[in-house]
RNA sequence: GGGUCGUUAACUCAGUCGGUAGAGUAUCUGCCUUUUAAGCAGAGAGUCGCGCGUUCGAGUCGCGCACGACCCA
């Protein structure tokens, strides 16, 4: 106790007399009738339109209180706004009214009674009973500047939560973002699945994986670090719109972009190809922007995108042409694509071939500069290991990436269903995995083993749902997308 | 991993040339029965992120560490 500043010391003080005088400070048997929004006139709260009649029952937290000594004002917040509480004394009586000034900010608190304007004309509940639901022992931060620490705001997100508004704002968007894919991918014959987020082979993408280990089994297991190889397996069995929603885990670096966990939509569907996918995608990207936003022309860190369709296709050779202005007769010729790659500061492994070298290339010279949204199509074969390749070109795949603000938002391609070749470069892959020993090593068999009972042509993508939420909700860090974004532990 | 910046009261922030630690909010006390960041008067509240060093003396200077932000790889 000795350690508590003087602020949390008082506050408990003050929750042990009211203890002792036989309140229930966590009293669970207050049932609210109203919630702030369904009371408060929808248009212009402050106008002159007629309030909702009879008693009303409200709960929530008081996050300010101007009192008059006989009187005063709480602001009272639950989860869907915010509303202002006139307590009086002569209203609710001496004793209650000797306990309500033993309340603190930060409490959560029942109040009834009837709505009146005040002189200034905002609706108010002219409280008739008060109840104590639940004592803050902890004070809330400064009512004007809030809480903007950010290390604070992401490590008590709850505080942050309760006192940022737009914060809650941010998240529910999240969620309705998610529920716009749901809601769209199922409406498309598509069926939501869930697959293994714990894999004896770390397969599907090229990443360091997070290792545990399941002790009855004696066996590490690896957090997958994507989806694709099970929902592949689906569509093998029969399934032939799949989808899954949720947490890949990567062991890489954090940043602004990047969280150990994060939240991938992957998508497969039979018969189709990744020029398909590129309509889909327009379409539902579009949509969900036009629902969540109100527009499809939104604003993200001060710059304006459109992000109505039909959005701009280059091949990665157009865009490095187009884009970065390249010479065509530089690119086509790949010891100076080298030299050229080599002279921009572009480090390359001694093995890497002419389409590592333009993919480099477009991540340096291109990728930042595609705020638009855009379509990269034909990536080289030699970076996509579980693409299909082109009939016309066999040295690019049909695979396309999506590019907004700059970053990759999407990841798809017409899938390789020819067991044989997707062994060789399953097989190259991880031979040219070089020095890099956290890489998984193995081919997962059994994946090759369902490519051979035949698995139908098909084309899959993969979006990352906190960087679509970071676009729609304008958020500069994935931490802001993040309820519990990943932080070193903090210190005692 | 490298660079830059930051860390002072519960919150938001000042702190000059190295010389007794400051403000607003919040809290507490008194006054105040329609306020809107309510008002007036008063009071209390600090391991200046942690450690070592320089110095008669360190929030301030140096070195190291921790955590965070941004940029780079």
């Amino acid at each position: 106790m000795e350690d508590l500043s003087q602020i949390l010391q008082q506050r408990r003080e003050k929750a042990q007399e009211l203890g002792s005088q036989g309140i229930n400070l966590y009293a669970n048997d207050f049932k609210p009738m109203h919630r702030i929004r369904d009371i408060l006139p929808q248009e212009d709260p402050a106008g002159d339109a007629p309030l909702p009649e009879g008693v009303k029952v409200i709960a929530g937290r008081i996050m300010a209180i101007r009192s008059f000594g006989k009187a005063a004002f709480v602001q009272v917040q639950d989860e869907t706004g915010r509303m202002q509480v006139y307590v009086k004394r002569d209203e609710i009586g001496e004793t209650p009214y000797a306990l309500f000034k033993k309340l603190d900010i930060g409490d959560i608190v029942g109040f009834s009674g009837t709505l009146f304007r005040t002189k200034t004309g905002e609706p108010t509940i002219q409280a008739v009973t008060i109840k104590p639901l639940t004592k803050s022992l902890r004070p809330l931060p400064e009512k004007f500047h809030g809480l903007t620490d950010v290390e604070t705001r992401y490590r008590q997100r709850y505080v942050d939560l309760m006192v940022n508004p737009e914060v809650r704002g941010t998240f529910r968007k999240r969620v309705e973002i998610i529920r716009l894919v749901r809601d769209f991918l199922t409406n498309r014959g598509f069926l939501e699945v869930e697959t293994p987020m714990m894999q004896a082979i770390a397969g599907g993408a090229t990443a360091r994986p997070f290792k545990t280990h399941h002790n009855a089994l004696g066996m590490d297991l690896y957090l997958r670090i994507a989806p694709e190889l099970y929902l592949k397996r689906l569509l093998v069995g029969g399934f032939e719109r799949v989808f899954e929603i949720n947490r890949n885990f990567r062991n890489e670096g954090l940043s602004t972009r990047h969280n150990p966990e994060f939240t991938m939509l992957e998508f497969y569907q039979a018969y189709a190809t990744y020029e398909d996918l590129m309509d889909l995608t327009e379409e539902m990207v579009s949509w969900i922007a036009a629902e969540v936003c109100g527009t499809m022309v939104i604003t993200y860190q001060g710059q304006e995108v459109d992000l109505s369709p039909p959005w701009q296709r280059y091949t990665l050779d157009e865009a490095l042409i187009k884009v970065a202005r390249l010479a065509p007769a530089l690119l086509a010729d790949e010891a100076k694509t080298r030299e050229f790659a080599l002279a921009k500061g572009i480090q390359l492994q001694p093995q890497a071939g002419h389409g590592k070298v333009k993919t480099e290339l477009f991540e340096l010279l291109v990728e930042e500069k595609l705020i638009s949204p855009t379509f990269i199509t034909a990536y080289p074969t030699e970076v996509s290991p579980l693409a299909r390749r082109n009939e016309k070109n066999p040295e690019v795949t049909d695979r396309f990436e999506l590019f907004i603000t700059g970053r990759e938002m999407a990841n798809a391609f017409s899938e390789l269903n020819d067991p044989g070749d997707q062994r060789q470069r399953l097989e190259k892959q991880i031979a040219e995995r070089g020095d890099d020993e956290e890489i998984f090593p193995e081919v997962d068999e059994d994946f090759l083993r369902a490519l051979e009972y035949g698995m139908p042509p098909a084309a899959g993508q993969g979006i990352g749902i906190d960087r679509l939420a970071m676009l729609l909700t304008d958020s500069p860090s994935i931490r802001d997308v993040i309820l519990f974004p990943h932080l070193r532990p903090e210190k005692k």
